[in-house]
RNA sequence: GGCGGCGUAGCUCAGCUGGUUAGAGCGUGGGAUUCAUAAGCCUAAGGUCGGUGGUUCGAGUCCACCCGCCGCUACCA
C-alpha cells in the first residue's frame, strides 16, 4: 500500500545566500522525497523563505531598500539556487504572506484561550539613534571577562563565555555604534513548562533520533523556561493581534511557515489542507540541522498541541558541514555560496558526495575536496558512468543498437543486483544514504569484474552473438544501478533513461527486463571533476568576501604548496632522532623506478635505507656525501628490503628533490639538536 | 564551567544487542590486460581501534578516569 507523506526542510533565512553547508539539509531532503516518489509513494516537498526579524530590517535599511523588497529579491535568488542543485519543492513560499499571518494568529488565539501565554516586562537595550530595540547579536562591547574588545553581547568569541548584555563594558549599537539605553517593556511569553509532560511523551516515542533525545533531556531536567513570543516595534513580522506595537517574534511564525506553504499549495491546486496537514492520512516529518532542534523538538510541538493540531511523525536532524575538516571560513574560501558553486561544477557531484558521506546520524559531515574529486572519479565516473561507457558504444556501433536476451549466467548478475533492491530502499529510508552509496558501489563493482571476465571487447572479433548478450547483461545491470541511484543524480539519470529509450525509471522497474530492443546513442554521461575548476571556486569564494582586515596591517599570509602541519611541541619534536649519516653505498633497486638503496654510515651504527630518490640523484654522485637521516624510525618492511631509516630532503618529489647536507666538520652519528 | 557528540589504516569513513586472524572506498607498490571518460581487473603493503585502569571466559564494542577535537549553553537568527 503505498504511503502518503508531507516533508519540510528548515526555513532558510531571507538575509544571506544559499551556500553548501545549507545544501546539506535540501539534499538530503531532496533526495529523500525523491526516493519516496521513486519508491511509488505520494510525497510532497515545502518549504518557504524565513522573513522575519530585526537582521532582515537592519539589511534593508542598510541597502536603503524596504524589507518587503530585499525578502523578493532573496526569494528568487534562493529558489534560484535550489533549482540549479536540482532541489524539487512542491512549493517554495514565504512566511511573509496571508495564509502565516492566518495560521501565526490562530495558534496564537489557541495558546491565549489555553491560558498559555503570560506577560511581564523585561529589559533590553534600545538604540535610540536607529530607533530598534537590539538583540544581543547588535550589541557590540568589551567582554566582561576577559577584556577582549568588540565582542556580542550575549557570548565572546576570545574566551568563549558567555555574559549579559548587560554586563558588557562600554556596549555599542553594532549597527551604528551609538550607546543603547537600557528601557523596560512588557513582552508576551509562552508558557512552555505547561507542555513538558506532553512533549516528553512525543520524545519517548520515537520523535526524534536516540542521540537527539539526550540533549532534549538535558534541558527537560534543567527545566523548560518561558518563551518570549514578542517583540516591540519597530520589527519586520506580524502584529500581534490586540497588544500595541508588538510583534510576533520571528520564531513563532518560521514554523508555522512550513503549513502556510502547504497552504498556499492546496489552495492553488485544489487539495484539502486539512487533509494533507493535519489528517492521520499524511504522515510529516520535518528535516532540520542541531542548531534548531530547540525550536522544533519543544516550541513548535507545544505550539501545535495547543492548538490541537497534529505533530510530525519524526523530526531528522542532521549534523553541520565542515570543509577540510573545519568550519567553513569565509578567508579560505571554504564559504562556499551555491551560485558560486554552480559556476563551477556540475550540481551532481555534491549531490552524489552528500550522498556517500549521510548517515542519517548528527555527527557533522566533512567535505574534503581531495576526497571529493576521489570519490566522483572514481566511484562515479570510473565505476557507474565507465560501465555504461565501456557497452553502449560497442552495441550501438557494431550490433545495431539491439540487445539480445540474457542467459543464465547473466540471469544470475542481474538477480543479484535485483536483490540488493530491500536493502538499499531500506537505506535511503532511514536515511543512511551512506550505506546505500556503499552498496550500489559494491555492485558496480561486481559487474566490472563480469565485462573484464566476459572480454566483450575479444568475442565482437568472432562471436556477435555472445557479446550482445554480454552487453546486454551490462545494459541491464546499468538500468538497475540507475535506479538505485536516481533520487541522488536525477539528471544522471535521465541521460541514461535516454540512452536507454525507456520512459523514466522507478523501483518498480528494478524486475523488469530489457530484452530484443533498440537503445539509443550514448552520451558522456558525467565528467571528471577538474581539479583546476575546484580551485578556482575556492578562489572566488575568497574574493566574494573582499580582503579581509588589510588595514590592521597583519601577518601576510604565506600561501605554501604544501599546507603546515598542525602546531607541535618542543616534545614531538624530540621524539624524531636526525643524525649525521654518511652515505657508504648507493645502488640502483631492480625492478624499482624510484628507489635507490643506501648504506648509511652512522658512526658506531650502520643503516640500510630505501630513498625514492633515484630520479633526482645518481647513485655515484651520493657515495661519500653527508646527509641528514631519521634514525629512529620504525623500520619498514619494503618489497625489496628493510628500510630502517629516511633521509631529509625537501622538494615535491621526482626529479625536485634536494637533500640536506651540514656545514664541514660534522661527523656522523652526531644528533641534530 | 556545565552538557552533548566524536577520536578505528596516509585520507574519508563502516563496524547491530561485546564473540573466530578488525572492514570498505580512495591513495600507495607490483602484475596481467586495453572495450571504456588515462577508466576496469588481479595482487601486496599498511591499524597496539586516542590513553590508562576496570567488568568479563572474551571488548573497537560495556564502566571509570584522563587527553584531544567539534558543538550547544535558550530571548541568537
Amino acid at each position: 500500500m503505498s504511503r502518503k507523506i508531507v516533508v519540510t526542510s528548515a526555513l532558510p533565512y531571507a538575509n544571506g545566500a544559499i551556500h553548501i553547508g545549507h545544501l546539506v539539509e535540501y539534499l538530503q531532503t531532496d533526495i529523500w522525497v525523491r526516493f519516496q516518489k521513486l519508491a511509488g509513494n505520494e510525497c510532497m516537498y515545502f518549504c518557504a523563505d524565513d522573513t522575519h526579524g530585526t537582521p532582515v530590517m537592519i539589511r534593508a535599511r542598510a541597502e536603503g531598500i524596504t524589507p518587503e523588497e530585499l525578502i523578493n529579491r532573496v526569494h528568487s535568488e534562493h529558489l534560484g539556487d535550489f533549482t540549479g542543485f536540482g532541489i524539487e519543492f512542491n512549493n517554495y513560499y514565504s512566511t511573509h504572506s496571508e495564509e502565516n499571518r492566518l495560521f501565526s494568529e490562530q495558534l496564537y488565539k489557541h495558546a491565549v484561550d489555553n491560558d498559555s501565554i503570560s506577560k511581564r516586562d523585561i529589559e533590553q537595550a534600545f538604540c535610540e539613534s536607529c530607533d530598534m530595540w537590539l538583540p544581543d547579536r547588535y550589541i557590540r562591547g568589551i567582554c566582561p571577562r576577559c577584556k577582549a574588545e568588540d565582542q556580542y553581547g550575549d557570548s565572546c568569541d576570545m574566551c568563549s563565555g558567555t555574559h549579559q548584555p548587560t554586563e558588557l563594558i562600554d556596549p555599542k549599537c553594532a549597527n551604528c555604534g551609538a550607546s543603547p539605553v537600557r528601557k523596560k517593556s512588557t513582552h508576551l511569553f509562552f508558557k512552555l513548562a505547561d507542555y513538558g509532560d506532553r512533549l516528553k511523551e512525543l520524545i519517548k516515542n520515537g520523535y526524534v533520533q536516540t542521540s537527539v533525545m539526550n540533549k532534549l533531556d538535558e534541558w527537560f531536567s534543567s527545566g523548560l523556561r518561558d518563551w518570549d513570543i514578542s517583540r516591540d516595534g519597530p520589527y519586520f513580522g506580524f502584529k500581534i493581534p490586540g497588544e500595541e506595537n508588538k510583534f510576533f517574534y520571528v520564531w513563532l511564525d518560521a514554523p508555522i511557515g512550513y503549513m502556510a506553504s502547504c497552504k498556499n499549495y492546496c489552495d492553488k491546486n485544489g487539495l484539502d489542507f486539512e487533509t494533507l496537514w493535519n489528517s492521520e492520512e499524511y504522515e510529516l516529518y520535518h528535516f532540520i540541522g542541531k542548531d534548531i532542534m530547540y525550536f522544533h523538538a519543544l516550541f513548535w510541538p507545544a505550539m501545535l498541541i495547543s492548538a490541537k493540531m497534529k505533530t510530525a511523525n519524526k523530526l531528522f536532524v542532521h549534523g553541520f558541514l565542515t570543509v577540510n575538516g573545519q568550519k567553513m571560513s569565509k578567508s579560505k574560501g571554504t564559504f562556499i555560496k551555491a551560485a558560486t558553486y554552480l559556476k563551477h561544477l556540475d550540481p551532481e557531484y555534491l549531490r552524489y558526495y552528500y550522498l556517500s558521506k549521510l548517515t542519517g546520524g548528527v555527527e557533522d559531515i566533512d567535505l574534503s575536496f581531495e576526497d571529493f574529486t576521489a570519490k566522483i572519479n572514481s566511484d562515479l565516473v570510473g565505476k557507474l558512468a565507465n560501465m555504461a561507457s565501456r557497452s553502449g558504444p560497442m552495441l550501438t556501433k557494431k550490433l545495431g543498437a539491439m540487445l539480445g536476451k540474457l542467459d543464465d549466467e547473466g540471469r544470475e548478475l542481474i538477480g543479484k543486483l535485483q536483490a540488493a533492491k530491500e536493502s538499499i530502499m531500506a537505506d535511503f529510508e532511514s536515511l543512511n544514504y551512506a550505506s546505500a552509496s556503499r552498496q550500489i558501489s559494491g555492485l558496480a563493482d561486481i559487474c566490472n569484474k563480469y565485462i573484464d571476465q566476459k572480454q566483450p571487447w575479444t568475442t565482437i572479433k568472432t562471436d556477435e552473438e555472445t557479446t550482445r548478450t554480454t552487453l546486454t547483461v551490462v545494459i541491464n545491470a546499468v538500468k538497475i544501478l540507475t535506479i538505485y541511484l536516481k533520487a541522488a543524480l536525477p539528471g544522471y539519470a535521465e541521460k541514461i533513461e535516454q540512452f536507454l529509450g525507456v520512459e523514466p525509471l522507478t523501483f518498480a522497474d528494478v524486475e523488469t527486463v530489457l530484452e530484443d530492443r533498440k537503445i539509443n546513442k550514448f552520451v558522456r554521461l558525467v565528467e571528471r571533476v577538474d581539479k583546476e575548476k575546484v580551485e578556482a571556486m575556492v578562489e572566488e569564494s575568497k574574493e566574494d568576501i573582499g580582503v579581509p582586515q588589510a588595514e590592521e596591517n597583519q601577518v601576510e599570509e604565506v600561501k605554501l604548496d604544501e599546507p603546515l602541519e598542525p602546531e607541535c611541541t618542543i616534545e614531538d619534536v624530540m621524539k624524531v632522532d636526525l643524525r649525521v649519516a654518511k652515505v657508504v653505498s648507493a645502488e640502483l633497486v631492480e625492478g624499482a623506478n624510484k628507489l635507490l638503496h643506501l648504506e648509511l654510515d652512522l658512526g658506531a651504527l650502520k643503516k640500510s635505507v630505501f630513498a625514492g630518490i633515484r630520479k633526482a640523484y645518481k647513485p655515484e654522485d651520493l657515495v661519500g656525501k653527508t646527509v641528514i637521516c631519521v634514525a629512529n624510525l620504525k623500520p619498514r618492511q619494503m618489497k625489496f628490503g628493510l628500510s630502517e631509516g629516511m633521509i631529509l630532503a625537501a622538494g615535491p618529489g621526482g626529479e625536485e628533490v634536494f637533500m640536506l647536507g651540514i656545514d664541514e666538520g660534522a661527523k656522523p652519528g652526531m644528533r641534530v639538536h
